[in-house]
This record gives structure tokens, C-alpha cells and sequence, in this order.
DNA sequence: GTCGTTCTGCGAATGATTATCACTAGGCGT
DNA sequence: ACGCCTAGTGATAATCATTCGCAGAACGAC
């Protein structure tokens, strides 16, 4: 089997992905290496992609092409399909929940013959904080 | 003030947008040079964007970070934002409409405090021939 | 036809991500 | 505690989509 092993590194990581927001694979490197950690660029995307595919962490793709992580539900919620309304400035998410869209989305997909249907929202805006900080 | 020429390039890319269907900027320029026009790949990512600011174009970005793109609504629905449900395999799509979803969206985000909303919606899976011809 | 601008084409540059590969270090068995 | 085997690491090279820079070509108004 695939045993995983627990390091330094992917401690830190682990680590430093708990204090929330979006962030870029490169700006968690930042941080890690803010933070005293000798952690190579390479291994930090290594852990985020597979913490991203182990369902730890949350990604989503900026306009720029960048993507971002965010650490999210500890694991035992495989279900837990959920959307984020994610602040264009600080990369704050909070978690959002869009009542029947699933249904929704299920009864347009058959509507029109298509399967396998996989969705993604992302919605983007300014949080409170940021807004406020822009007015100056 | 901009003026926008009609080269030889900017009409054959207009002319093979208009057989519907996401391709890749590199897939329109294939395309392209299989119809016999020589337009150089900088020039369909050049015009790509162009069109796409003009709004005569959607664009959607693939998990694997590419940007695809396809014609759209010939300009004078500014208003008309819709969302497409895109076969993974063909590049096929259909416009479909998510009732009330704008609304939803609207309140979700004034209920966090959130401003400047924009948001995007990914839908694709197998279209009904896809998934015939995948089924053998 | 002439001219000023915009557009094109090419290749080089960029930027994010992935692969490579020799080396280090978990961690299980003893 | 000791060693071994393998997964993990890190620096760098490679990849891939996209963008830039610039010399020359092509629009289209006069």
C-alpha cells in the first residue's frame, strides 16, 4: 500500500494551511519559509496536491491560471460538497451552501441527456473588512 | 480612438469560431491552419482575447488550467449572462439557465457582508453522443 | 497611390507547475 | 537501539500555455 509518511515538512504544512484563507502553492512556500521552515517549492505543491486529493484541502483556479489551496474539512466528510464565496483581496473564504442547486443541476443534466455532470461554482467578491479598507 | 482593422486573420478566426463548440486558443489556431489560413499562434491568442473583452466570446478554463474558448452571442446581449453545461469530450455545449440562481447568489453574498459578487459556473459531463460512442 | 497606425509573425521570455534524480530520513522488523 | 527499504525531499531542468518585443506587412482614410 501507499503508506504516507509524516515529515517536517508535511507537518508544517499541515500546519501552517490551518490558520484558513485561499493562498497560491507558492505564497503557502512563502509562509512556510516565513516561518522558519526549510521546505522546498517542490514539495510544498507535492502536499497541497495530495492533500488536495485526499479531499483535505479545497482548490480553485484564479483568472490568472494560478491555483489556490485552502485547507478544509479533516477528511470524514467525503460528501461534504460544498462552495466558497472567497474574498478577491485577502483570500478569506467562508463556506457557503447554494440550497437545491445540486438538483438543479441534475435535473438540467438529464434534461438535456448529459452524464457524469460535475460541477464547479466559484463565487468571488469583497468581504466586509477589505471593502472597508479600500474606502480608505 | 481603437480602431479594430478586419484583417484576413481576424475574419478566418471569426468565421471558424462560428461552428460553436470550446476549443483551446491552440485548438482554434489548428483549426485554422487546417483550413489553409497561415495566422500565427500569437495573433488567435491576440484576437481570442480581444473578442473575449468584447464580450463576443465566453471563456472557461479547463482543471488543467487551460483557457477554452468559443463564440458567443454576437455582442448586443450585455446583459445576457448565461452558463453552459460542456460536454468533456466533444467540447459541445448548451446554454442553460439556472433560475433563480442570480438571486440566490445576490442574497448569499449580502447576507455575509460581501460586495462585488461576480461568480462562475463550470457544468460538464458526457453529451448523449459521447456517451454513446464511448459505450462501444 | 501614399501614409500613419494597427496588426501580424516569429521567436524569445514569462510564470506556474511538473519531472528528474541523487540524497535524506521515516518507520517497521529485529 | 540498528539497519534497511522505500517514500519523501530539494535544487534544478523541463514543460506547457500564454504573453512580449519588434521588424515588417497590411488596413483604410486621404
Amino acid at each position: 500500500m501507499t503508506a504516507t509518511r509524516m515529515t517536517r515538512q508535511r507537518a508544517a504544512l499541515l500546519d501552517a494551511l490551518r490558520d484558513g484563507g485561499f493562498r497560491s502553492a507558492q505564497g503557502w512556500h512563502e509562509r512556510l519559509r516565513a516561518d522558519g521552515s526549510t521546505v522546498g517549492l517542490a514539495t510544498v505543491y507535492r502536499g497541497l496536491q495530495a492533500l488536495s486529493e485526499s479531499g483535505e484541502v479545497d482548490t480553485v483556479v484564479t483568472d490568472s491560471g494560478e491555483t489556490l489551496y485552502r485547507h478544509c474539512g479533516p477528511g470524514e466528510d467525503e460528501h461534504g460538497h460544498h462552495h466558497h464565496l472567497r474574498c478577491r483581496e485577502c483570500g478569506r473564504a467562508v463556506d457557503i451552501d447554494v440550497p437545491g442547486f445540486e438538483t438543479i443541476v441534475a435535473e438540467l443534466a438529464s434534461h438535456h441527456g448529459y452524464r457524469d455532470i460535475s460541477h464547479t461554482i466559484e463565487l468571488s467578491g469583497v468581504c466586509p473588512e477589505c471593502a472597508a479598507a479600500a474606502r480608505d
